[in-house]
DNA sequence: GCAGGTCATCGAAGCGCTTCGACGCGAAGG
DNA sequence: CCTTCGCGTCGAAGCGCTTCGATGACCTGC
């Protein structure tokens, strides 16, 4: 059974192959009735469009590429929603979406820009000094971030607002009616790394906290059961009135609230908790956790839309930050 | 800054268009010195075959599509792991990965297929009785299938041997010594959904502890951790003399050990306790898990090696059982 | 010294689609 | 009644690449 090709449908039509093409793409007008006729014909000989004829010719693949890191310490669940949003979100446009791991770097980017496999890139977990986004300023092929380069200049860049997560955090805790409080954020090496939104999210805590008077601290926190539980004992030993604490790595926030019940706190009553992660993980905890949600569908859906305005050569703000949203659970009162 | 085409590289190269396409494919052989010639001409034009034309051309588009579920109580880092590893081995063999979501169905897999926008097709999370399976039989592109469907039968499957995971956890457990076992697994929506590894993994477990004439039981389990500690108390106060604990249940791991910490079982002391979930997850537990790896890694790469050999037109075997590995860490004794 | 065979290279024919200019026709306008 | 216009359609020219058959140049062996 050979493949069904646009001359195929056009014969089985009575009509000529541009006006197949022209029904298709809807580029031109067409009268009502040819148009029927040849949209049963292809759903009668059930043809599909040839997507390398169709990239070659109208220099379009209808294809963006998905630059997803794949290094320690990144946050699975919320990286899996996204791309899983993104790929919905492109489809919805007619796009499908090509992966890509960031270990191809900038040589990857380039290759699949310039052999025209993709019309557009987005690249997740972008880091403040990012060696690809000299590559993506020169590229003709227009691209979205997802997080923040040093400088996003000429750039177009989302993410959720970090800071304004972190002192959502802080604000309510305050608002509470709690004194001294304290964020466990991320492990050390994502810091270190300068992906960006672990330094925001904590600048926006200390920021809100020193706003309402409160004592705060904010310290990275690795992700091990025994780790997590040392430096939760290490920050009341220290700190033994602090009454508020906030959770920015979601694969300790479990742990937390385990170290927590081993120290004899009882949340909410002595310790108010609250955390930055995923909506389940937030359920799925005793008590269940007051949290901030990473939107991270939201961010996913708004980035396709970017891009997508961007290869209809649409103007686009350089800089989208998504509002945070603080959902209240039993963790805190 | 017009793209560069094989032409360009022909004129600079002083050789015709064929020469410069023989030079990229090896097909033909080719003297040394042209070679060389032309190989300096793509690189000092920066020269990047357009793919579109190339598929277009070769009826080869070099690209495979990986279909992922997106379903609740689906094992997030497992699957990013997965994606992950056939990225990369698919970039081995000079090809992308298109990424798709499962809830295009089996119309999504025929449109790429029809629209040789893909060669072939990597399912993930085959269930028993999948919709997708009869449209694969029939489809002129190859395909592998992560899973296994009721009847595998002139397809490619590949998947770890779950039988043989909840095996070696009783063998383990009876080779310490204990006499009664039991099993914690997968929420109860994943059995209903008949994704088989579940059940399989039941089935090598209760063999297992059968041959060895130990007690066992196995039953799902829920990922919050309430329901959690209400399975593990009702387990215990079933079966009070019970020392050997299997969990099946990535997100529920943590969660049993805080279970246990709460009803006052000592692991390993009193009660021993294996996982069967990704080494990261067992190590950062406390204490640290036993677990039964899911090598996500191999079953990525090995998918896409069998997935080339079809592409190849080799005869591959219809199913591949990956050995599961044993790592005694500090939670069984 | 010439038929026969290699080896390296070339030219041209597509692959299936989009798009541009052209064309025929009926309606509108003078 | 003839020109003008616009609508709907057609034909053909590519898009950039692969691949097939052809063509020389050169070597071999008798």
């Amino acid at each position: 059974m050979r493949t069904v090709t646009i001359a195929d449908v056009a014969k089985h039509a009575g009509v000529a192959v541009s006006t197949v093409s022209y029904v298709l793409s809807g580029k031109r007008a067409i009268s009502a009735t040819t148009r029927q006729r040849v949209l049963d014909s292809v759903r009668v000989l059930g043809y599909h469009p040839n997507a390398g004829a169709r990239a070659l010719a109208s220099k379009r693949a209808k294809v963006i590429a998905l630059v997803l890191p794949l290094r320690a310490g990144m946050n699975l669940p919320v990286l899996m929603q996204f791309a899983t949003s993104v790929v919905t979100t492109a489809r919805q446009y007619d796009h499908d979406v090509l992966l890509m791991t960031a270990d191809e770097g900038a040589d990857g980017l380039h290759r699949v820009a310039a052999s025209a496999l993709v019309d557009g890139l987005l690249l997740m977990d972008v880091e403040i000094h990012d060696p690809r986004v000299p590559l993506l300023r020169k590229l003709a092929e227009p691209s979205v971030l997802i997080g923040f380069p040093a400088d996003p200049e000429g750039l177009t860049c989302v993410d959720l607002d970090f800071a304004r997560a972190g002192a959502l955090c802080a604000d309510h805790l305050a608002d509470l009616g709690h004194r001294e409080i304290a964020l466990l954020g991320a492990p050390r090496v994502v810091y270190e790394r300068g992906t960006g939104f672990a330094e925001r999210t904590m600048a926006g805590f200390v920021e809100a906290a020193g706003r309402h008077g409160l004592e705060a601290d904010a310290r990275p926190c690795e992700e091990s059961f025994d780790e997590v539980h040392a430096a939760v004992k290490l920050l009341l030993d220290e700190r033994p009135r602090l009454s508020g604490l906030v959770v920015h790595n979601e694969a300790a926030a479990g742990h937390v609230l385990g170290a927590l019940r081993i120290l004899g706190r009882r949340v909410p009553e002595d310790v108010s908790v609250v955390a930055i992660c995923p909506d389940d993980i937030a359920e799925r905890a005793s008590p269940a956790l007051t949290s901030v949600l990473i939107p991270a569908e939201d961010v996913g859906r708004q980035a396709v839309r970017l891009l997508m305005a961007k290869l209809e050569g649409q103007a686009v703000p350089e800089s989208t930050l998504l509002e945070p949203r603080l959902t209240i659970r039993e963790s805190s009162r």
